[in-house]
RNA sequence: GCUCAUAUGGCGGAAUUGGUAGACGCGAUUGACUCAAAAUCAAUUUUUCGCAAGAAAGUUCCGGUUCAAGUCCGGAUAUGAGCACCA
């Protein structure tokens, strides 16, 4: 068979007969399929579209045939750099180049046989689609949603253009590879923080795939604490911080202000002031990448300037510091190290004090507890590896050396006393005093409950200098050195293991547990005392609850060509002015240069003719905004010009908005899951506030499929020579092989190496179905032995078509044709049931053979449905293990009583040889399922 | 560093959600057909022992729950992805 002519045969029918085109309104119920629009890029489809789209088409194709008015569109979404890029390079118009490349993509996405309707096809660079995104735009305006602002943005003066920061990774210039510089620029920005709640609510009202919620979840940053009101010692200045651990304030030893926050240079004392204005040059260098990454170590300098404590009106030093960000929060911090990681780390670096406020709780309190304070002292001898230890053998097991502080006596001091005296040992170095552990527990010498607040310490032994051991009479115990291991193995004690993590991996205490040096809060864990402690601030007026997003104001202006102009005018008198909406769309005007200005302006500001228009608020002399909108914007709402594509008085009317309802389906790439998606939904829940669209969310499920990697499970890429054109496959193998083969290399949600070995096994598969034509015969109905497995199969292929188990769907479906095979003849009627199962995966092949059969197209018939009364078997084969193994497996009839069976598997030659000799405790039967023998 | 995901034969991957681990496919080996090759068909293919019947081990590692664990719980390791000083 030519698989070449029978694909573009069943192509053309499906073209010339309408048969995938949606229509709105009908009786039908509806069912909106959506893959993400491809970017049309030069290098055209790529084996991982061929991997979603095929599998949104198999739900789509047997949706339509289970009777559902199925839209499943495709577009494109084609504005964005690399069309400019390659327009400056080749100096052509990029709409030329996105016009060649749309038709390669058309092109390959047709030759492999996907349902689209392309009567609604359009491309996000459509003056009559993107007339719509800048409509849009005037309403976010309109509704005070849209604003300028100025923000830093990534430089390359080399290039003399805007980056964005994937270009600038490493604070250089991709392109040019010099220093990328941050530059204040001022920019249209969306107040999408406004909808961090709504966003993170909304996905209750969604079926996205956890992970998908999660990447969302995780975007929108949510986090619940307080904003606190330090006073400045000798100014009548405040600044406000914001924290998610108000309960630690009295542990608070300094505060940090970012190098942009407003005080700095005002609070900042004369004598600091010429490090500080250094310190803020430096950073300005420094994009917020480097800031971020490159920056492993603590900076910072003292202003001079002193904050008063709320809680306890004590001073602490003011630093400025970048790692303090100006974006988050207020811009300022309390610093406290005890219980922060990295406080902790600039309080060591700077010699800030630490005071702990929160003691980690370990063993289990009881009533009548006496209190009291010790000691666990480490001693490390770094010569030879080893931990000092004392074995109280089967009086208490391996401990290190702790003891009781007496009166007047610092945690030190008895630590040293009590190595002395339990060990002998007198020549060690202190290397660290740890944070104190509360520790409950009951000592069986005094029969007594202990409350012990204890400290750890680390020594190192400088040489084995030792008196004698002062034991009293009940000390009974070996002193040994042992290693790490064996630490870590014999040391059962909660104290004194928590005690050696404190002490070999210093660092913030940042768990829960008891408070203390902390007044009000003493004895509270953390969660009651960061209430306590808000609820005190707000009656003191100090400070409030307040939640913080990470999520921030979506900046939506380019300094790019090719993208939507955004539709302002700004006027000396009147400031900026929106464009009358009876004017859209503003075109893109046709130039011969693309490149941008000396000073970063897009290159639409060297367009005088087109700039200067006026204004339509006064009608004096005016310019129009040069910045074009963001890639993100056309795709944040084409998923309901889909539903009404046409309509040139509305972006999407609101009764076909109505009918289509949410998108039921929607599937795109990981790299999507958490922008796109969220920009879109931010998108939509605007338009829904303001009464134009029907829900608040407008996508019900969101599915990720994974990555096609080359065969060497690296990601695809020209450099790596591993890339795979679905061309040279479908020239080769045929649409139907790949769209098989694609569908069963794997978990859908899951990366899948390529593997052209499995894919030949696909087309032996396709082959195999073909040779079947060979063996029907004139009988009619089904035959009888098939009735099971083909019932069996039917129930499984559309349970998996949905839940996306393609590739089980497909093993069922080779499964169905083995046995097939082992027929001597199967009838018309058993064939057309297999080829309309695998229709949806292999919608040519199987069109073709069902009409060798003389039947109608599968595409116009109907999905078969399973008839549960024909796969209950009435016999079945269970297995009986015999403590858990499997010894022998029986037949038994469905419904076969429970001794029945009991008796027959108990009468098995190899089970009865393996109770030979032993008691049968018991005899578990799960019906139809096992049967287990237990046996002593 | 944090968050999430994943870990099953030579390989891609199944396992009805706690009930016969390795479905289906690839690869490999052997045989049939052929002058030969391809295609096709038949058989074998987790490991070890055994002629076989069968036995033992086995789902990254350690521990636990259970009559029964790939699946549940606790801990560790590795790989991948995303975020990255988010107070």
């Amino acid at each position: 068979m030519n698989f070449k002519e029978i694909e573009s045969k069943w192509q053309k029918y499906w073209e010339d007969n309408n048969i995938f085109v949606a229509k709105n309104g009908s009786d039908k119920k509806p069912y909106y399929i959506l893959v993400e629009f491809p970017y049309p890029s030069g290098s055209g489809l790529h084996v991982g579209h061929v991997r979603s789209y095929t599998a949104q088409d198999s739900i789509a194709r047997m949706k339509r045939m289970q009777g559902y008015n199925v839209l499943y569109p495709m577009g494109w979404d084609a504005f964005g750099a690399p069309a400019e890029q390659y327009a400056i390079k080749n100096h052509i118009h990029p709409k030329e180049a996105v016009k060649e490349n749309i038709k390669t993509f058309k092109a390959q996405m047709k030759s492999l046989g996907f349902s689209f309707d392309w009567t609604r096809e359009f491309s996000t660079t459509d003056p009559e689609y993107y007339k719509w995104t800048q409509w849009q735009f005037l309403q976010f305006y309109k509704h005070g949603m849209a604003y300028k602002d100025t923000v830093p943005v990534n430089w390359c003066p080399t290039c003399k253009s805007v980056l964005s920061n994937e270009d600038a990774a490493g604070g250089v210039c991709e392109r040019c590879g010099s220093q990328v510089v941050q530059k204040e620029k001022s920019q249209w920005m969306l107040r999408m923080s406004e909808y961090a709640e709504d966003l993170l609510q909304g996905l209750d009202d969604t079926n996205f795939a956890e992970r998908v919620k999660l990447g969302q979840i995780n975007w929108i940053g949510k986090s619940v604490g307080a904003h606190v009101d330090f006073k400045i010692k000798g100014h009548d200045k405040t600044f406000t911080v914001f924290t998610t651990r108000c309960d630690t304030l009295f542990g608070a030893t300094y505060c940090v202000l970012a190098p942009e926050h407003e005080y700095v240079l005002d609070i900042t004392t004369k004598e600091h002031l010429e490090e500080v204005k250094e310190y803020i040059r430096n950073c300005s260098l420094k994009n917020e990448m480097e800031r971020t990454e490159l920056n492993k170590e603590k900076t910072g300098v003292f202003t001079g300037a002193y904050a008063i404590n709320p809680v306890n009106g004590r001073e602490i030093p003011i630093y400025i510091s970048d790692y303090v960000l100006a974006s988050y929060g207020t811009g300022s911090i309390m610093a406290v190290p005890a219980h922060d990681e990295r406080d902790y780390e600039f309080a060591k670096k700077f010699n800030i004090p630490i005071i702990q406020v929160l003691e980690e709780v370990t063993g289990t309190p009881h009533e009548n507890e006496s209190e009291k304070k010790s000691i666990v002292a480490v001693v490390y001898d770094r010569e030879n590896d080893k931990y000092l230890t004392i074995n109280w053998k089967e009086k208490g097991g391996r401990l290190f050396v702790g003891g009781t502080i007496k009166d007047g006596e610092t945690p030190l001091e008895c630590a040293i006393r009590e190595i002395k005296e339990e060990t002998g040992y007198t020549d060690l170095e202190l290397k660290e005093e740890s944070f104190k552990i509360n520790h409950h527990y009951y000592a069986y010498n005094k029969d007594k409950y202990f409350n012990i607040e204890a400290t750890p310490l680390l020594f190192e032994l400088k040489t084995n200098k030792k008196i004698e051991q002062e034991l009293d009479d009940d000390e009974d115990f070996e002193v040994e050195w042992v290693s790490k291991d064996v630490i870590l193995k014999e040391i059962k004690d909660q104290l004194h293991m928590k005690s050696f993590e404190y002490v070999t991996k210093p660092g913030a205490m940042v768990g829960d547990g008891t408070h203390t040096n902390s007044s009000f809060l003493d004895g509270l864990n953390k969660e009651d005392a960061i209430n306590k402690m808000i609820s005190w601030l707000e009656d003191k007026k100090l400070g409030k609850k307040k939640i913080n997003y990470k999520m921030r104001d979506w900046i939506f202006s380019r300094q790019r060509f090719w993208g939507e102009p955004i539709p302002m005018i700004y006027c000396e008198k009147c400031g900026y002015v929106p464009m009358k909406e009876e004017d859209l769309p503003l075109l893109l005007p046709d130039v011969a240069e693309y490149e941008p200005t000396e000073d970063g302006e897009s290159p639409l500001a060297n367009i005088k003719e087109w700039v200067n228009t006026t204004c339509p608020c006064c009608g004096g002399k005016a310019k129009r905004e040069t910045d074009t909108m963001p890639n993100w914007a056309g795709s944040s709402w084409y998923f309901l010009r889909f539903m009404d594509p046409h309509n040139d008085k509305e972006f999407a009317s609101m009764d076909a908005m109505k009918y289509w309802g949410k998108v039921d389906w929607y599937n795109g790439g990981m790299e999507h899951t958490a922008r796109h998606l969220l920009y879109a939904r931010f998108w939509v829940q605007f338009l829904y506030n303001i009464g134009l669209v029907p829900n608040k969310e407008m996508i019900w499920t969101r599915v990720s499929h994974g990555m096609v990697l080359g065969s060497n499970n690296e990601k695809m890429s020209k450099s790596k020579g591993n890339v795979i054109n679905p061309d040279d496959i479908v020239k080769e193998y045929g649409a139907d092989t790949l769209r098989v083969y694609e569908m069963f290399m794997g978990d859908y949600q899951m990366d899948a190496p390529w593997s052209t070995d499995s894919l030949r096994g696909c087309k032996r598969f396709i082959d195999k179905v073909i040779r079947l034509l060979d063996k029907v015969n004139d009988k009619e109905g089904f035959t009888k032995e098939l009735e099971v497995i083909q019932n069996k199969s039917i129930k499984k292929v559309t349970e998996d078509l949905t839940t996306l188990g393609y590739n089980t769907a497909i093993s069922t479906l080779m499964i169905l044709t083995n046995s097939y095979e082992d027929l001597e003849s199967i009838t018309k009627e058993d064939y057309h049931l297999l080829l309309t199962l695998l229709n949806p995966i292999a919608p040519h092949i199987t069109e073709e053979l069902n009409e060798k059969l003389g039947y109608e197209p599968i595409c116009l018939g109907k999905f078969p449905v399973c008839d549960e009364s024909k796969i209950v078997e009435e016999e079945k084969e269970i297995a009986v293990q015999v403590n858990g193994k499997v010894r022998a497996t029986i037949k038994i009839k469905v419904d076969e009583e429970e001794n029945e069976v009991k008796k027959k598997a108990l009468a098995e030659e190899n089970v009865i040889k393996h109770i030979d000799g032993k008691e049968v405790v018991k005899v578990i039967v799960i019906k139809g399922k096992i049967v287990n023998i237990v046996v002593k």
